[in-house]
DNA sequence: GACGAATGTAGTCACTGACTACATTCCCTC
DNA sequence: GAGGGAATGTAGTCAGTGACTACATTCGTC
């Protein structure tokens, strides 16, 4: 990066970086470009060279955010034992860490008010639940769980882990509860799917 | 209510039913006080008197959707077959309908931005909830399910059945799958759950 | 019927997102 | 390397918004 010129040289990285903090700290509705602009020290008009619009910025958020959450659940998976309730486990607790300290930005994840770049975000999202889907089809072949659509499954544990992390954020739950809450409900699942 | 005079007779009333209206048609993002007076026919400063601000407005909607969505619980709960597969399967339903038909609703709902009053949205969260409560300790009561703390139980079933509906809203999932996924999802929690 | 409280009106302010015309710089081609 | 078109940033403008204030009208109560 070369010292404020005339072009800053990516402000459209710098810009998403601000905007993340902003959302993390005080939440979408109070990201404005002006605002990004002005912190960013560029003109208020600058933004909108990288994002033609407030949502288009939105979009890329929310699109980076689903590239951070499969990483951190791919590596959760990877650090773990090899069989499929550790894993699992594993899985469930990245997915809740990452919703709960990023709260606001996987709200923005999750409304589907994306456009257009819709596409990217959705394949951003598909890419970041691959991860589970893998361990879950592994645990079938292994004979650990039940046979049965893989997606299918997934889907519904994915959707546990995110109705509890959606409790836990609009405080219908404790985050401290969350710690006992997840693994009990991820056994609370596996007997229901584990092969016996 | 009286002919249009000076005062309007029942502008909170009229407020909400008209955000909520909008916020169902176009999103929360796009509920603007001013718009929404201009709909009702009185100044832009009248919704002051009634909503202290934009954020009181979306609280008093918060609270209206937990009551609304407790009643549809619990009328689809008292519909359904006493036995506690029907009843569990009758909640999950009027659940995932409420929460597709109302998606900028629930997120809003969800959403755990509410200040002060949350109070008061939290109580009516709760007693939306209870019903889902209900039908566990009953269902535990009669054998029908394994024991153990309901409210947790009653937590991960919540969880599954938000988590689903959420994907749908978002896109990441089919609403017409919803029809399968849904009863999919309770059976095969219930079969981790039941006594046997 | 008078009077204080509740409710609605009108006007203002700073701020925002979107848009435009223009300036500067980058980088590719010759 | 020079020239020129594309990319990027600046500056100015506009209508719309939420929050606030002073003021007008009406309601309910004594």
């Amino acid at each position: 990066m070369r010292a404020r010129s005339y072009h800053h040289g990516n402000l459209r990285a710098a810009l998403l970086a601000r905007a993340e903090e902003t959302v993390r700290e005080r939440g979408v509705q109070a990201l404005s470009l002006r605002e990004l602009a002005r912190e960013t020290g560029v003109s208020h008009g600058a933004p909108r060279r990288h994002f033609g619009d407030r949502q288009a910025l939105l979009d890329a958020l929310a699109e980076d955010g689903f590239v951070r959450l499969g990483q951190a659940l791919d590596g959760a998976v990877r650090d773990a034992e090899p069989d499929c309730t550790a894993r699992l486990q594993a899985l469930a607790g990245a997915y809740v860490r990452f919703a709960t300290r990023h709260a606001a930005l996987l709200e923005l994840m999750y409304t589907g008010k994306h456009r257009e770049g819709a596409e990217s975000v959705h394949a951003a999202a598909e890419q970041a639940f691959a991860v589970s889907l893998g361990v879950i089809s592994e645990a079938q072949g292994s004979g650990e769980l039940v046979p049965g659509d893989p997606e299918s499954l997934a889907q519904v544990a994915l959707a546990t882990l995110h109705g509890l992390a959606a409790m836990a954020n609009s405080g219908m739950l404790d985050v401290e509860e969350l710690e006992t809450v997840v693994p009990d409900a991820v056994e609370r699942l596996l007997s229901g799917l584990r092969r016996r």
